[in-house]
DNA sequence: ATAATTAGACCGACTGGTCTGTAAAGTCAT
DNA sequence: ATGACTTTACAGACCAGTCGGTCTAATTAT
């Protein structure tokens, strides 16, 4: 693993558990144990860059959880299990590792547009991943159900983290099947 | 306004856009033209307790908005006057402001505990508040139901938020009767 | 030899927090 | 009511530590 991977892999589970602001330079490169001037030649404009790049593979991470989770299951089911992965991810973490770009987007506005760009692209492209799944199975309006589906999802996983408990993430099983049958 | 209340008041706003990391003493204090010494004196545990304050009374305010917005009407139009209340004040601060715990919550497990516990306080203060209102009404399940819709309505600020769009917050008001009826 | 990469000393700005001090408002006994 | 004393509030200089970032030198790979 290149210096620059073990970088943005870091720097994307750090991120993770807190966000923009909380997440400094001097602790990335104490945690990879790489010196400052690796960091500013790899990424010359510096933190954002850095970032950015993090959120980007950290999307493409979750991305490919999720879809381990949904491949060859019909969707109810494959919903699910999806909702398995991010509590399971939740507990495991003590509760620290909620969904990795929303950390980073409740900053959006105030950090670089481009961040939140990165943060736009993530999601646009779990949704159009997931709207893909629903309409091979046959559902009605998929886009929308995507964009509905992650919404409760988001909203859970905020809840979940906040009151230490995954219950309102479970909870959502309940209700998948109300939204793909509307 | 006393000194203490307006700095309770400032840092909700600020903590609101920035989240805890992003939220700087100095700033604070200078937002305020307040010196360092007067914020001590009220505050003598800090950031820490002043944010906690924050958190509290940010819910409030919140909270009577919210009220405001359901109060005499039935759930479903209630409810969504309560969404359109969250997506005006997005788009009027330019989608800075969202909910204003979820801003915090998300370093939730890093920060001071009692943090968290207070956004938790807040929020479950919102959920039981809904969850009579729904009762008044005759929805059975009023408070599992009333938790389903503040996971809703989380998400969908998270989303509106990351991709400029109150799109994601207005969707919900197409499955808030889904959720009643179910 | 030369370009890419690693290395870390160093920088000024800024962080949250402490410290000393002042000013005004109560609260006493006399 | 008045002078002595205590309390509450305001004020800001100052501190050690950390921030993100720059710079030059050393090392490694081609």
């Amino acid at each position: 693993m290149t210096t620059r991977e073990r970088l943005v892999s870091t720097t994307s589970n750090l991120v993770r558990k807190k966000g923009y602001y909380g997440t400094g330079i001097n602790e990335i490169l104490k945690s990879v144990a790489v010196p400052k001037g690796s960091l500013y030649h790899h990424f010359p404009k510096g933190k954002d860059e850095l970032i950015r790049e993090a959120i980007l593979y950290g999307g493409e991470i979750q991305m490919r959880k999720y879809g381990d989770a949904l491949r060859g299951k019909p969707a109810l089911e494959g919903l699910s299990a999806m909702v398995d992965v991010m509590a399971e991810e939740l507990e495991k973490s003590d509760f620290q590792d909620a969904c990795p770009i929303a950390a980073v987007a409740m900053a959006a506005g105030i950090i670089e547009e481009e961040i939140r760009v990165a943060c736009d692209k993530v999601f646009k492209g779990w949704q159009n991943d997931l709207a893909g799944y629903l309409e091979r199975r046959g559902v009605t309006n998929a886009l929308e159900k995507a964009e509905e589906l992650y919404a409760m999802f988001e909203g859970a996983y905020v809840l979940s983290k906040a009151h230490k408990d995954v219950k309102y993430l479970l909870l959502q099983k309940k209700y998948i099947a109300l939204i793909l049958n509307a």
